[in-house]
DNA sequence: GATGAATGAGGGTTCATTCAT
DNA sequence: TATGAATGAACCCTCATTCAT
C-alpha cells in the first residue's frame, strides 16, 4: 500500500521528452522534469505560490531559468502539476483501503503508519499545505484535490466505518455522517508540524492512536 | 464570552493617533485605523500576503495609498497588526472557559456556538486561514498565535479535562494527553469551508456536536 | 492653416492629470505626457515600435520606466496615443482646404508649403512612416487613419478637382478617378528622405511644385 | 522581361551547399536555403523584422531551428539576404527597360503589367515594404537597395524619358528632373494594398493606366 | 495629517543563439 | 549535416515605498 504511494515511475512526462523509447535524451527530459518540480515543491512550500520565484527554483534546479518553459509552459503550470504529481499516487492507494478486510483498528493501525511515513515524514505533508494555502485563489486545484483525494478518502472512510458496524465493532455510527472526524486530527498534525512543532513537538503516531484508540478502543492487539 | 470575542474598543490604537485627549482628531485618526485593518482582511484573506496590492487596500478603505503608510510602518507590518488585532480579543475568552464550572459536555455546547458564530460566520476563519497559509514565512507570527491562541487553548482544555475526571463525567483520560484532538474538528471546519463547501456544504455546528456526543456521551441535556 | 496642424494646445490629457483647473500637479501632468509621447515618438521612429525599448523612452523623457505606467496602460497603448495625437490635429486641416475658394495651382502651392512645413520638416513624417510600418500589424491604427486621414483627404481633393474643371482650370477628369496620383508624390518625399536622402538629397518642394506644373499647368504666378 | 524577374535559379547559394559537383548534397542544401528564405519571408512580412520569431520561420520551413544557423549567420543576415534574394533579379530586369526601342507609352504599358503581375500579385510587395519599415534600422539594407534599384530605376526611367523628348513624343521635360514622380503611384499602390484595401479597394491596373495617360497622352492603342 | 505622482528594484516570460548528440 | 534542448540576456510590467505638495 505503502509502495503504491511512494511510487514514482509512472508519473507522466512531457510529451516532447517521449518520442525515442528510453533514449538518452528522453531519459534526460524526465530527469530534468523530476528536478524542476523537486526543486518548485521546496520553493513553493517554503514561500508560497506568488512569493515563490522561479530564478531560485531554477538555481535549486541547477538550471537556467529559460529552461523551465521548456516543461511547464508558466509559473501556474508549474504549481498545478506539481500537485497532481505528488497527489495522483495516493489516488490509488485510497481505492485498496477500502476494500481491505481487517478488523477496524488494525486498518485505523496500518492509516497511521501510511500516514506518517508516506505524508508526514515525506514532502507530501508540504503538498497538503501549498492546497490548503493556495486552494482559494486555484479553485481548479481545490475541485481535482476534492474529486480525487477527498471525496475517495471519505467513501473509503465510510465503507470501512461500515463494515465496523454490522462486525459489531463499532457500536455508535454517529461518526459515520461525519467521516471527517476521523481524519481531523491528521490535518492537525500536518499543521502543527509546519507552524508549532519548534515550540512543542508533536509525536504524530502517539497522537493518531491515542485517537483511533478512543473511537474504536484500545491497542493494536484488539 | 461572545462578547469578550467580538469586543473591538480596547485594542491598541497607533500612538500617533493619541496625542490628543480622546478628541475628535484622535477619533479619527482610530477610525482611520479600523477601516485599513478591515480592508488589509478583505485583501490578505482574498489573495494571501503576497498577492495582496496596498493600492486595493487603500481604495477599499476609501483612503490615498499613503496614508496607509501613517498607521502602519509596512506591509508585513500591516499584515502583523491586522492578525494581532483579531486575535487578542480571542485570548480573553480563553482565559474565562477553563474557570467556568459547569458539566463537560455542556462547556463544550457553549465552545460549539462560540466558534460557529464568533470564528466560522465572521471573517475570523480567514485569520486562522492566514496563519496557517503564511505562519511559515512569518515566524514571529506563528510564535505569537502559538504564545497567545494554541497554548493558551490547549491549557484551558487540559484544565476542562482535568476537572471532567475529577467529577467522574470522563472515564477515559488517554484525550487528556493530546487536548489537540478535542478542536481538530473546528481546524477541519475552517478548512473545508473555505475549499470544499461548494462541493460538499458541512453543517459545521452539527459536525461539532457529533464529535462531543462520541467523546463525551451524548446530548445537550445530559 | 499651417497653425491649425501645428497646434498642440487642445490634444487630450490623462484624465488623471486634470482634476484640479490650472493648479500645478495638473500642469505638470500634462507636461510629462507630452515628454513622454515626444521620447516615445523618437525611440519609435528610429527602431519601430518592437524594437523600441521602454527602458530607452523613460530614460529619453528624463523619468523612471515605472512613471510610463501611470499615463499610459501599456506600451501598444502609448504608440496609438502617439500616433493619434499627432494625426488629429492634422485632421482639423483637412476640413479646411476642401472648401479654400482659389485658383487650383494656388491651393496646391499652399498643400506644399503645408506639406514641408508640417510634415517633413517635423516629426510627423515619421508618424507616417511609422503607420505605414506598423499598420499592418495594428489594424485599429490603419482604420484610424483611413477614417481620420486618407479618406478626409481624397474627399478633399475630389472636391477641388471638381470645381476646378467646373471653372475650366482643369481639362481632363482622369485624374479625378484616383485623387491618389495627386498625392503620391508626398509619400515618396516621406520614404526617401527616410531612406535615400543621405545618398542623393531630394528638393522636396522642388519635386511638388514639377508634380503640380504638370498636372496643373506650369507656376505659382498663373 | 517577366521571365528574368521572376528568374530564381540564378541566385547565389551559400557557399557552404557548393563543395560537391551538383551532388544531391548540394542540390538539397540549395533547397534548403530557399525553403528557409520562402520561410522567412513570410514571417517577416507578417509580422516584421523584430517581431518575427526564428522558431516560426524554422517550423515553417520544415527544419529544426539550429538549422537556420547553418546557413545563415543570424537573424539580421538572413533578413537581409532575404532582400538581396528578392531583389536581385529585378536588377536585370530594369538595365533592360532602358534599352528597349519603343513609344513610351507601350513601355509603360509593360512597366504596368509588369509591377502588378510580379510586384503587387506576388509577395515581392511585402519586400519593398520591409525595406520601407525597416530601412532606416539597417542603413547597409537602405543602401544596397539605392545603390541596386532605385538609382538603376531612376537612370533608366530618365534615359527612357529622354529619348522620348528626343522623338517629340513628350513635350514638357520638367519631370525628367524628378523621375520619381513617375514611379511614385506605384509605390502608393503597395502601401494601399498593404494597408486600405479593405477598406477601399484599388485598381492598381487602372490606376497606373490614368497616371501613365495623363503624363504621356492616352490610350494604349496610340 | 493626507494625498497620489513618482520611483526603481524585481519577477515572469521570450527568444536569438549555442552545442552536445 | 541536422537536431532541439539549453542558455541567459533583455524586456515589459507591477507594486511597495517615498516625498513634494
Amino acid at each position: 500500500m505503502a509502495a503504491a504511494v511512494s511510487g514514482r515511475g509512472a508519473r507522466g512526462s512531457s510529451a516532447k521528452a517521449q518520442n525515442a523509447t528510453g533514449g538518452a535524451r528522453a531519459k534526460r527530459g524526465v530527469a530534468r522534469r523530476e528536478a524542476i518540480l523537486k526543486a518548485a515543491l521546496e520553493e513553493f512550500s517554503a514561500r508560497g505560490f506568488e512569493a515563490a520565484r522561479l530564478d531560485d527554483v531554477a538555481r535549486r534546479a541547477g538550471i537556467a531559468k529559460g529552461t523551465i518553459y521548456l516543461y511547464f509552459s508558466d509559473k501556474e503550470t508549474l504549481f498545478q502539476e506539481l500537485v497532481r504529481s505528488e497527489i495522483s499516487p495516493i489516488v490509488g492507494t485510497l481505492e485498496h483501503v477500502s476494500h481491505v478486510e481487517a478488523p477496524i483498528r488494525m486498518i485505523a493501525e496500518q492509516f497511521v503508519e501510511l500516514f506518517v511515513r508516506e505524508i508526514i515524514e515525506t514532502r507530501r505533508k508540504d503538498i497538503i499545505r501549498l492546497i490548503i494555502s493556495e486552494g482559494p485563489r486555484f479553485p481548479k486545484l481545490a475541485e481535482f484535490y476534492y474529486r480525487e483525494v477527498i471525496s475517495r478518502a471519505l467513501g473509503a472512510v465510510r465503507a470501512v466505518l461500515r463494515r465496523a458496524v454490522e462486525r459489531g465493532e463499532l457500536a455508535n455510527d454517529a461518526i459515520a455522517r461525519f467521516p471527517q472526524l476521523l481524519i481531523a486530527p491528521a490535518l492537525v498534525a500536518i499543521v502543527w508540524n509546519a507552524l508549532f512543532d519548534r515550540f512543542e513537538p508533536l509525536d504524530v503516531r502517539a497522537m493518531l492512536r491515542a485517537h483511533f484508540d478512543f473511537m474504536f478502543g484500545a491497542g493494536r492487539a484488539a
